[in-house]
DNA sequence: CGAACCCTTGAGTCGGTTCAAAGCAGGTGG
DNA sequence: CCACCTGCTTTGAACCGACTCAAGGGTTCG
């Protein structure tokens, strides 16, 4: 199913430039100058926000466009043999999605807003033009997709611990330190995701992240209510993430 | 620790050219024809072979090169907080390993061959300049990039699955898959680890991959004895994997 | 032949899952 | 403004499967 219908409640946002984008030094024009972030602004088709649970493609639609993200919090996910929703990652503010789909030419996961988003579709075949004639962006491009070839394995090696608390701590830490990148307070934030979903990511159950949480709590280490994070006490939750509490 | 010191029992390879090579269809000159692929020679350092247990580099070792692999296989790992070996993955023939390094111009992972290795090293500046000259190189180094980033993706989601059983076949699977794109036999196979990697890679206890290797063996599904397997039902496999079975 | 390493197999424990029920919030409509 | 509803979150009890620990058998290599 092609998710271009399916951007329900969306609208197009006023076309401000990449120059004066808060989130340019995560994306293509990095180091460009003015005449880059002006060139990069060519491939960008089209700024929009998406509703929650808009979508913004599914599994298998054909790849056309990286997607960078300038407000919000999307995932994105697949159902498994079993039926199973499996949720891959949860994506924020500067990051980019779609590079999945540049080796398939298919989307490989389905992205979903978990609230609304504002989101800068670039047109990849413009992008690559753009990139054969401008070596800094070629660069770019190229750093950037190692980037995240390195999430995706941290990830891997976040699902290899073993309890259920490590998964959790380290996931946490992982989300404070990006939201730290960005400008945000890595002690006190908000999840914008429900348990089920994180439960998903880090293949535990919802009533087990509810637990491990109570845990976290009893033990001084955060203080959660609901979605609402703070972190009291971030050596203590270095240390469950390692296993040395 | 520099893994340059570490390569005992390495020497150097005659010079055969990337124009000859046989998984010249994996790597960067692709498409490129005769002229890319002797572009693409200058980039190349060295080719050797490594040894059994040998190091082809260490975690946070800086980067300098990629590194392609024309026979044999390699794991990647490290140990996490807790000082647990963590295997992210087993490299074969026609993949390409370094590329974590790329963004943080440090290697994230250890590589150890885990048998006799063949190896072409590949300068990255080197590649990057081609890279800048000719757009198939480029294009060719972005689509690469994204295919092992989705590679990192797939990991992660059999790590969400949640028995034994489960993740053995889809690994079996996926192995298999990898083998017969590069010309094996996809349903008869050596396993160039052992079983402690392979439950470190895919989270498990080296016992507990014993014992799943025994219900495929008592199933009929396959034919294992030590490293050595048949795969004599494959859609049972899959059906496992797909916990249908 | 011995030693080292790897693989297999078994008994018991522990932690996460399942299933179920109750609390809690946010939003809607009366 | 409050009552209700719906979806999310929390918490509890019982089960199950992977882990731990440990012993035994096999192979390879010195």
């Amino acid at each position: 199913m092609l998710a271009a219908n399916m951007l329900h409640n969306s609208n197009v946002a006023s076309l401000p430039l990449c120059s004066s984008c808060e989130v340019r030094e995560l994306c293509f024009g990095q180091g460009t100058g003015q005449a880059g972030l002006r060139q990069l602004d060519q491939a960008v088709v089209r700024r929009f926000w998406l509703e929650p649970d808009g979508l913004l493609y599914c599994i298998g639609d054909p790849f056309k466009s990286l997607y960078a993200i300038r407000s919000g919090c999307l995932k994105s996910s697949l159902r498994n043999a079993a039926g199973r929703e499996q949720v891959a990652g949860f994506h924020i503010k500067g990051d980019i999605v779609g590079v999945g789909g540049i080796s398939t030419r298919n989307y490989i996961f389905t992205l979903t807003a978990l609230e609304r988003s504002e989101i800068c579709e670039i047109h990849f075949d413009r992008l690559e033009e753009l990139a054969d004639s401008n070596p800094r962006v070629s660069r770019n491009l190229i750093e950037i997709l190692a980037r995240y070839q390195e999430r995706g394995y941290a990830v891997g090696l976040l699902l290899r611990e073993r309890s259920a608390d490590l998964r959790l701590a380290g996931f946490l830490l992982d989300f404070s330190r990006r939201l730290a990148a960005r400008g945000g307070d890595p002690a006190s934030f908000r999840l914008p995701m429900p348990r089920s979903d994180l439960a998903s990511h880090l293949a535990l159950n919802a009533s087990t992240i509810s637990k491990a949480f109570a845990r976290l709590n009893r033990r001084g280490i955060a203080q959660v209510t609901g979605r609402t994070i703070k972190l009291t006490n971030v050596s203590g939750l270095q240390a469950v993430a390692a296993n040395r509490a």
